[in-house]
RNA sequence: GGAGAAGUGGGUGAGUUGGCUGAAACCACAUCCCUGCUAAGGAUGCGUACCCUCACGGGUACCGAGAGUUCGAAUCUCUUCUUCUCCUCCA
């Protein structure tokens, strides 16, 4: 959700800005003009609410003086019927104003590339050489018939993409996740545990919500959804409230399942566990003041790097475009493994600043001095657990399809 | 799941025969004064959001949430959520 005064105070700028993601300017005309509407109307009726409030405390008095209220009692119920019409009007407006607000994104960096999809994302940086094989390498799920992991029965206990980790695969899961999350520690991630199912208002604080519910798995008379991220969880720990600037920066990690529908996926990724209905990730909140964004987001970038360093994976770090940003982020760094059996680099994390959008839906401010200011969220995967599992299948793989282990995950296997 | 009790500002906690209470008091916190030594005393300020105003200042809403009764509700009614206690059940 954007700054509606800002657009009101720098309505070019905004417009200009918004228009390298494509965000139609008649559609900020509209709200401009909506949101004036509003204003006013909603003046209107509290003026009427004002001359409500006189009344009704003449009312006491008249009646303590015992004078005569019949007239009192006729203007006070006429400006009562115009206080329901101007409520009316004012709820109105206000709903179209949400409706458009909430559906506009977040405002790109200035330095964010301009682009229309992912082709035109920036590489900033590659690191590892990919590994040459002496053999033609092979996907994971060719490897995974090592037991590893069980697509049948996946399919079988639920549908199409769950699967089953079953053996050393689940023991490397396993080993993943504890990694992950010590390795963030030592970078003062704190870790929390959180819900996997969490309210609409949660949904509506990380923008998840209203305009991407097809994507998610509700629980059926309930208005609780699966979470599809931990960043939901994470983020509005913090939901409604003011936090002392000095508890600032506020860096967390959380291992959590992920539930997304894949809706509008079909066809993709069909093979393997790349793209799942369940799947297991550790992520990475923070949460900051304006000046400390930029910083931690740096840190957080680093964090997930390096893990990929250390696990010994090739990877590239890509800077998206404006075209091929979610729909919170200001700016985004994806971070790409390389995965020999399809010989390219998939997205294994993504790391996001969302400025103050989310703190302005989720109301999460701090208090500088005696000023109450929208904090900035940021984050970002420190590794999606699955993904990071086939890229050790594919990058370790032997001739005879054995798998070496990472020697950083050796101390966590028993 | 069943039966009770309760939900007020950062905290404790008044207010529940409806109007003068957005809300006493105390604590905490902030600034200043006094004092002078590791403590104390005094003054003032101290919720959130939106709107009007160059500013001083003013308006509206919010006493868990939503709806209702009423000229007027923190105070009455209904719904709902949460917490606590007692059962029941359970990893």
């Amino acid at each position: 959700m954007i700054d509606i005064k800002l657009l009101n105070r720098d309505f070019d700028g905004v417009t200009q800005m918004l228009k390298r993601r494509n965000v139609d300017t008649q559609l900020l005309e509209e709200l401009r003009s909506v949101h004036q509407v509003f204003k006013a109307v909603k003046q209107e009726l509290e003026s009427a609410q004002a001359t409500q409030n006189e009344k009704s405390k003449l009312f006491g008095q008249y009646m303590k003086e015992k004078k005569d209220i019949t007239e009192l009692k006729a203007e006070v119920e006429a400006n009562k019927l115009l206080i329901t019409q101007k409520q009316e009007l004012t709820r109105l407006e206000e709903e179209k104003l949400n409706t458009i607000l909430t559906s506009i994104p977040n405002i790109p960096d200035e330095d964010v590339p301009v682009g229309e999809d992912e082709d035109e994302n920036v590489e900033i940086k590659k690191v590892l050489e990919p590994k040459s094989f002496s053999f033609t390498p092979k996907e994971h799920w060719e490897l995974a018939e090592n037991g590893w992991i069980d697509f049948e029965r996946g399919v079988k206990v639920a549908k199409s993409r769950f699967s089953v980790i079953s053996g050393m695969g689940a023991k490397i899961e396993r080993a993943l996740v504890n990694f992950m999350l010590d390795f963030n520690a030592e970078r003062g991630f704190g870790e929390v545990s959180v819900p996997v199912i969490t309210n609409r208002a949660s949904l509506m604080g990380t923008g998840q919500l209203p305009k991407f519910e097809e994507d998610l798995y509700k629980i059926e008379g309930e208005e609780l959804y699966l979470i599809p991220t931990g960043e939901v969880p994470v983020t509005n720990l913090f939901q409604d409230e003011i936090i002392p600037l000095n508890e600032l920066p506020i860096k967390m990690t959380a291992f959590t399942q992920c539930f997304r529908k894949e809706a509008g996926s079909a066809g993709r990724d069909t093979r393997g566990i790349i793209r799942q209905h369940q799947f297991p990730k550790v992520e990475l909140v923070s949460i900051t003041s304006a000046q400390q964004s930029d910083k931690v987001f740096q840190e957080m970038v680093e964090c997930a790097s390096d893990m990929l360093e250390a696990l010994g994976l090739p990877y590239r770090q890509m800077q998206l475009c404006t075209g091929d940003m979610g729909f919170s982020a200001a700016r985004t760094i994806d971070l790409e493994v390389w995965l020999p059996g399809q010989a390219t680099y998939r997205e294994i994390s993504s790391i996001s600043n969302t400025r103050e959008v989310q703190a302005r839906r989720a109301k999460i401010r701090y208090k500088d001095g005696k000023k109450n200011l929208l904090v900035h969220t940021l984050n970002g995967s420190s590794l999606a657990v699955g993904r990071t599992m086939v890229a050790i299948m594919e990058n370790y793989q032997n001739e005879n399809g054995s798998i070496d282990i990472p020697e950083v995950l050796k101390p966590y296997i028993k």
